[in-house]
This record gives structure tokens, sequence and C-alpha cells, in this order.
RNA sequence: CGGGGUGUGGCCCAGUCCGGUCAAGGCGCCUGGUUUGGGACCAGGAGAUCGCAGGUUCGAAUCCUGCCACCCCGACCA
């Protein structure tokens, strides 16, 4: 692995870029905008999606798979979710090749193999899922539907990222089916807190609740609820959304249920998602210049033990050591990393398991040997102290729980510090062009003042926070009056 | 879609302006040895039709034409 990277204070996005590669999280393949995520990037994910898994089945819903295929008559039904998405789909308009008679060795688009009707890549699958739905409800029995999906899917975007905004890319799709309108909104709401909850506790992340703007919202959404985090260079990231969708999409599929009535009535509906954009929230949000740093939570291996030897002999008696602290270590649900590689000398490795995020490093040497003692080194604070081998399985049980806290409150802090509230226009476009970060404003609530804001200082509403007392002010931009304050920022 | 850039062993890249032992260097890899408390060192070795297709020329990584791909910056977006 090569060494060092940019710093975060002179190019945030190198520094980015290169952790991503340096790190081993992901790479970018031979497929425009199409990334490949590497072991140890996928490892993270993995974790993530376990987590969440289990958070959604604790909330009642189930896995289901459809098709990656819409065809396009599907697509189109909800008129402005189909609009909202058109400009950034693939599509699949043939189903084989041929010989190239014109270029030998070469394949060419069998044009006789042409589909009576283009398939739609899902950029997501509201489509799908709500013209299947129409066969499972008849109901109000068969309410309420709690169906969830991990998949991939396709958005043809202009300019990508890895892990922030890639071609394709992983994610999980939750689409529920209501018998009223209060239930889709408690469901919806309560997705927003699964992922708030997933994104403080696990990953570190504090975020943001809230209301995205009427232009932000999803295509086809009646309301969108989202979480927001805040990025190290000042910048938000969008990191989750939870959609009411009122009964949109039940309409536009003709999607009824009898109630106990015996009427017809329309399903009401929520959908929700994250994706693998929240591993780039997770490396903003907590890294350093010496590479990616994990909350124990989500890291791949929480220690990682590196045996400093002369000989084979010392290389022996340090590894009894070593597998002995592993073994103990294991036994409390710790993954240990016991590294006795000996192409590589203690020094890299160092540096290697820092890049890599590992949150707790052991060093064991001869000095150890005879003292009953281990050198552990945090990756949060890269602080390093000699600790006596005795208990040592229950003293990094704890630190790992301390650095989780740490991060975490070290994340907060750097929020608050970075939120501020801009009470004019001047004070509004400082704050933004200077330190950055969120700008609280109270705002007239118009979408005019919204794109005027937006084309001149590059920050858009990220949401109206949940939590915010009521207070009536005037809005920052326009004057008019406002009935609360809009949470502002530049945004990936 | 605009602007910029890049394409040379597995990776990073020199060389391209000015055509001629130019296919260099570093990392990694293989062999052997010495090393090991913050990215070791020595010796030897393997590995490249220089993005693709044409063209100019005695001769092309280098010049010309066309094409392709990817990256970065903007607009758009999770």
């Amino acid at each position: 692995m090569a060494k060092g990277l940019p710093k975060r204070s002179e190019d945030f996005s190198a520094w980015y870029n290169e952790l991503v590669g340096k790190a081993d999280l992901a790479e970018h393949s031979g497929v425009k905008g199409c990334m490949v995520v590497k072991p140890y990037g996928y490892a993270i994910w993995e974790n993530m999606k376990a987590i969440l898994d289990q958070k959604f089945k604790e909330t009642g819903h189930q896995n289901a798979y459809f098709p990656i295929f819409v065809p396009k008559s599907l697509f189109e039904a909800e008129e402005k979710n189909a609009e909202g998405f058109a400009k950034e789909c693939a599509i699949v308009t043939h189903y084989r090749l041929k010989n190239d008679p014109d270029k030998k060795g070469k394949l060419m688009v069998d044009p006789d193999a042409k589909l009576q009707e283009e398939l739609i890549v899902r950029p997501t699958s509201e489509a799908i899922i709500w013209s299947t739905y129409k066969k499972w409800i008849q109901s109000y029995r068969d309410l309420p539907l709690l169906i969830n999906q991990w998949a991939n899917v396709v958005r043809w975007e202009m300019r990508t990222r890895l892990f922030l905004r890639t071609t394709e890319f992983l994610w999980q799709e939750g689409h529920t089916a209501h018998a009223t309108k209060s239930e889709a909104l408690e469901e919806t709401e309560k997705m927003m807190h699964v992922y708030a909850d997933f994104a403080e506790d696990y990953m570190a992340m504090p975020v943001i609740k809230g209301l995205k703007s009427e232009s932000e919202r999803f295509a086809g959404a009646e309301d969108t609820y989202c979480i927001e985090a805040l990025m190290q260079d000042g910048k938000a990231l969008q990191a989750g959304t939870s959609h009411f969708l009122g009964q949109n999409f039940a309409k536009a599929f003709d999607v009824k249920f009898a109630d106990s009535e015996g009427k017809q009535k329309y399903v009401w509906a929520s959908s929700w998602g994250v994706s693998t954009r929240l591993i780039g929230g997770l490396i903003m949000t907590h890294s350093d210049d010496l590479g990616l740093v994990l909350p124990p939570k989500l890291a791949p291996i929480h220690v990682a033990i590196v045996p400093i030897y002369k000989g084979d002999e010392q290389l022996a008696k340090i590894s009894e050591v070593a597998n002995k602290l592993k073994a103990d270590m294991q036994a409390k649900g710790i993954i240990v990393k016991y590294d006795d590689d000996d192409k590589r000398k203690p020094g890299w490795k160092f540096a290697e398991y820092e890049m890599k995020g590992v949150p707790v490093r052991i060093a064991i040497g001869p000095r150890d040997l005879e003292n009953g003692t281990v050198e552990v080194a945090r990756r949060d604070t890269l602080e390093k102290e000699s600790l006596q081998q005795v208990d040592l399985a229950i003293k990094v049980e704890h630190l790992l729980e301390q650095i989780q806290i740490n991060l975490l409150d070290r994340a907060k802090a750097y929020r608050e510090e970075f939120t501020n509230v801009a009470a004019t226009w001047n004070e509004f476009t400082e704050l933004l062009d200077g330190k950055g970060g969120f700008v609280q404003a109270h705002w007239d609530g118009t979408e005019e003042t919204e794109q005027k804001i937006k084309e001149e200082t590059k920050a858009t509403i990220r949401c109206i926070p949940f939590d915010q007392k009521e207070e009536t002010g005037s809005c920052i931009y326009s004057g008019k009056p406002s009935k609360g304050m809009a949470l502002f920022a530049k945004a990936y």
C-alpha cells in the first residue's frame, strides 16, 4: 500500500478520493461511474446491512426481491415519479448481439432483436413493486404490507464519486402499504427514526431529522422526511430519506382494498431507503489525514495485534501470548487479527492499520514479554499506552466502547460548532462563504426564494428540522413573514 | 452537456514539443540472505504488441486523421 494522503485542509476532495483507494474500500471499474467495492469496503457494508436488516425485521418488515427491469409502461404510470427520474435512466432496448459482418471478432447489437417495449433499469422500484402490490392487496386484512428489498439501482448521473454518487449503487428500499393515512405517516416517521438511530448509535454520525422542502422532495411523494449529516469540509450529506407517498402510487397502479365495511379504498404508502452512500458519510465524518477512522460497531476488524520480534524463537514466544490474548478477546465478541506476516515490518503494519481505520492496535515485543504488558494504541486519538496483559480483553472491550462514544461526541461537537443561526442576509452569506456548515435561517416558504438563495450562495435547504422551537420571524432573503427556520448548507 | 486532463508491465509514472539502442525509474511480484519498538536493506530475476483503427515515413510511444475509455471541475442529482 502506498503511503501518505493529501491533507484534508488542503484538498478535501483529493483526500477523500485517495483515502477510498488506499484504505482498500473501493476502486473505479472499467465502467463509467461504476465502482468495484473491495472486500474491506464491502465488509463495512455487510455490517451496516446486518444491523439495518435486523432493525427492519424488528419493526415488522419482511424482505423480498423484485426485478431489476421495469417495463416503460409501468415506469411512466406515476407521472411525477417518472418525470423526476426520466433523465437519468438506463434503458434496455435490445436483447441480443450478433457478429458484426464488417468487423471480424466484434459484436454488434442485432437490429432484429429490438424489444417491443423498452425496459428501464430501475432507478428505484416503486413502479414495479406497486404493480405487484395490486395483486397482493384486496382486503384490509392484507394490510399493512411491510416489505423491504436489498438491491442495486442505476441512476445515470452526470458526475459520480465513489460511494457518494455512483451510477450503480447498492441500497435497501422499503415499500409499505397501509389502510389509513395516519398509519402510513406513522411508518414514514418511524423509519426516519430508525435511520437516525442507526446513524448515531452505529456510525457515530449525528444527524438532523427534518422535512424536505417541496423542490427537494422525492418525485412522487407527498412529503419526504430525511436525515442530514455534516461532513468535515462543512458540506451536508443527505444520509437517508423516508417518503410519505400518500395515495399517489395506489391511484397510479389502482391498488384498492375493501375495508371492514366492504368499501373500496385506495391504500396509503411509504417508501424509504439508505445506500452505500452511507459509507461515504462514515468516511467524511471521522477520518483524518492518516486515513480511515472507523467506529468499532462497524469496523470489520476491531483489534490488530502486531508482533515485534527478532528471530523465530522470539516470534514463537510472542505468538503464544498473542494467541492467548486473541482468544480471550474473541470470547468477548471482539474481532481480532493477529498479523504475524513476516514480510512486513511493524512500522509498515502500524501505518497500514491506521490507513484502514482499525480502532485498536496492540503491539507486543520483547519488552512486553519481560513486563507482562502490551502497547495499546487507539485510532481515534492516536494515543498509546502500556497495559498489563491481565484482563486485557475486558480493558479492550471498554476501550472499544469509549472509542465509539468519543467518535460520536467529537462529531457532535464539530456539528455544533458548524451549525449557526443567521439573522441577516449578510450573516447568511458570510457563514456560507466562510466556515461553511449548517446555517439556520428564516425562510418565507416559497420555492422562488429557495431557488434564488441557491443561485446566489449554492446552498440548498437541507431540511426543515423537526426539532426546533416554534418561532416566527422574517425571511432572510425576502423579508416576508416566516413560520420557522430552515436548515441551509452546501451539499453533496 | 460545457471546461480541463489522462491513457506506456499488476500499480504510480518518465519519455511525446524536437521521430532514430527509449521502452527509463519507483512500488509491487519471484529467489536467496541480512533485518523487525513507526512505512527495512543488499544481490539476482520475471513481467510492455506504449488505449484502438487508419495514415505519413527508410524508421512512430513520439507526427497527422478518426474513434474509444476513464478521471477531475461545473450544471443535474441519493
